[in-house]
DNA sequence: GCTAGGTTTTTTGCATTCAAAATACAAAAA
DNA sequence: TTTTTGTATTTTGAATGCAAAAAACCTAGC
């Protein structure tokens, strides 16, 4: 029997902390108060500052003895780094998932990719990225290792008020097109080196597009 | 000048755990009752239990509602899952580290590599295993990518107490020190690729090491 | 007007307390 | 004997209270 397990207020807390942050609503180096954020809450310290321990270890907020928690202002290095980062997991994840990904799952990235090229025809943008990200979300699925896909979905939690930022912006179509293109041809061939070199790339190509975006 | 900031309470907690964890002093299963370690750590509740929740957001500890805490058991999925990422992580490092490595730092894991052979001649299964790690956590470092290296050591972590316990039981060692003077031949001649298949595969035999240990 | 020093206020860290859920236990019924 | 049900105890979850550190403020002196 499925057991109903009443959700505890700090991990209720952590969701919505979370969503604020992703979405923007707390910017980078907003002050955390934690009286502020207990009253609009409706909760007290004390599961409140259980949250914070838990997004700081996520690396969402920063927390200084004695001084409070704030929204993590990543330095560039940090984007830098963490995009980095990404682009091997990701090119580590679509090598695994050129062995494992099943028809079923390919068939069904063709069609989002499709649906991207439609959101791109009737420049729809949010629609693209959301796409786009449904893409790469597929095949790190399709890798077959939820260690791999929770790290995956960690880091990218700490870049999504980035790419928040950045998909108000026009990417480059045509290049943006043919990696995917490239992505699927790869995947369909199970050619796993290619597929991973061309993850790595489009991911570091998309870091410099918004390390441009940040420094202005 | 370099600020004192006075350690808080529940971050030497964090520590002091973690230690006892990776250490099997607190072995995988073990239930944690909070007022017993509040007793024997001489703490209050409220830093304890905010340590337990760095620690499961850490993939140590499990934290059930309402029923308490324990020391993560790893199913085998989660142990041949854990490894698979952690020879992508550490292959991707490869190659970063062949693009960036000193020759002071080259210099460093050879003289690692030499006292592994002596302390293998020697029977001395610590302290090989010991220089060991210290080479592979010099490739790591230097990838020279500070996110990279946290992800390492959050997933090496989780996986230190089965480390532990393989310990005492000696390696292959032919396939091993060919490995290491491969890698070492590898990162010479800044041969990037070669040198993440060859790490890529140590690891996974490490993994298959371990892998019949724990069904034992 | 500006700075230095001290005082008040706020905020954080931790302990304690209260309430609710889970567990252990014992007695009664099958 | 085994199962079930009601009660007591333990354990966890959350709120409150208190002390120490940091920040804000205010006054005196230049």
């Amino acid at each position: 029997m499925l057991r109903v397990e009443r959700q505890r207020l700090h991990d209720v807390v952590v969701e919505h902390l979370r969503g604020f942050i992703t979405e923007g609503i707390l910017p980078p180096g907003k002050k955390l108060n934690e009286r502020e954020l207990c009253e609009t809450l409706g909760i007290s310290r004390t599961p409140l500052r259980e949250a914070l321990k838990v997004l700081a270890v996520e690396g969402l907020i920063d927390i200084s003895p004695n001084r409070g928690a704030s929204v993590s202002r990543m330095s560039e290095l940090e984007i830098r780094e963490t995009f980095e980062l990404i682009s091997g997991i990701e090119a580590f994840a679509g090598e695994l998932a050129c062995e494992r990904i099943t028809g079923q799952e390919l068939s069904d990235i063709k069609s989002l990719h499709d649906a991207m090229v439609v959101s791109k025809n009737q420049n729809d943008l949010p629609g693209y990225y959301q796409r786009n990200q449904a893409i790469h979300d597929l095949i790190n699925k399709a890798a077959r290792n939820s260690e791999l896909r929770q790290v995956y979905l960690s880091l990218n939690r700490r870049i999504q008020a980035l790419r928040y930022l950045s998909n108000h912006q026009a990417p480059k179509w045509d290049r943006a097109l043919r990696d995917h293109e490239e992505m699927i041809e790869a995947l369909e061939a199970r050619d796993g080196k290619t597929l991973s070199e061309i993850l790595r790339h489009h991911l570091l190509d998309k870091r410099d597009a918004i390390m441009l975006m940040v420094r202005e």
